[in-house]
DNA sequence: AATAATAATAGTAATTATTCCTAAAAGTCA
DNA sequence: TGACTTTTAGGAATAATTACTATTATTATT
């Protein structure tokens, strides 16, 4: 039941060598980078890519679900190699950003679906502390 | 044990007009208000106030905890009239945002303060769904 | 293979949110 | 009053992101 009834045009994803560059970096990296940081590194390989088409991909391969989009508070987005889920921590002093699995110390109870009205489908969760290097 | 060794000067905050207003406006819409819908608000009273004392005002009071700095994911800026711990939920489809109280089936164990070397000190939690008058 | 249709690109301009700068105005206080 | 400090308005500057456009590359169709 209520299954779409326009059939679906997959959109067509074709891997270009600059896409291939630029999830290349993002999933060596293991880092979570900025759109301009991945360009720098993409640069360093294809000298002639331009700024406008890292963006473009990132967010083009971040909606088919290939990199996942990190959303940090007030910061410039950033792009996670790790597309399954967890959360992040965030120092307060140098701006580093670490992973944090589901279960360190965390449990949600999202069994109450329904929040002041809100069906809720998903929560973000994002520690802020200060890491071992800014001790 | 631990206090700091130098005297504060607590900064003086001189309450102007435009302050004043700023943080009328913020405090009687009860809503998490943008820097730009606050000056839209404050300029039918005050038309000659400008958008950078608007900026200006909205952070200072928030340093001084008089109003509260809301981080959303990937979004303008939001103020919150409310400086108490909260949640929030946001509308995947309208945008709208909801305050969620801290209790509202949600448990959150900060117990283990360390997680992966990260000495924690807060956290952000944010809900994502859809609202009653998107459905 | 040639042609047509579609998608992606580089380079740049435009937009948006925010911060910075500066001279003038207003508030504080001895 | 006069010195000092804070705040302001208005505009310029910055930073991140998105939009535009002519060209190039890829895929589909004859
Ligand atoms: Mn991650
Ligand atoms: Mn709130
Ligand atoms: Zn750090
Ligand atoms: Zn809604």
């Amino acid at each position: 039941m209520n299954a779409s009834n326009h059939t679906y045009r997959p959109e067509p994803l074709r891997m270009t060598n600059q896409r291939k560059g630029i999830l290349e970096e993002v999933q060596k990296a293991r880092q979570h980078l900025t759109a301009d940081e991945v360009y720098e590194l993409v640069r360093k390989k294809q000298p002639r890519i331009s700024l406008s088409t890292v963006y473009r991909n990132l967010e083009k391969m971040a909606d088919a679900g290939i990199l996942a989009r990190l959303e940090l508070s007030g910061n410039q987005r950033r792009y996670d190699w790790n597309t399954d889920m967890h959360h992040h921590a965030r120092c307060v002093r140098c701006g580093a950003v670490r992973d944090v699995p589901v279960d360190a110390g965390v449990e949600l109870d999202l069994g109450s679906q329904a929040i002041n009205g809100f069906a809720v489908s998903g929560f973000r969760l994002e520690f802020k502390g200060i890491c071992e290097k800014c001790r």
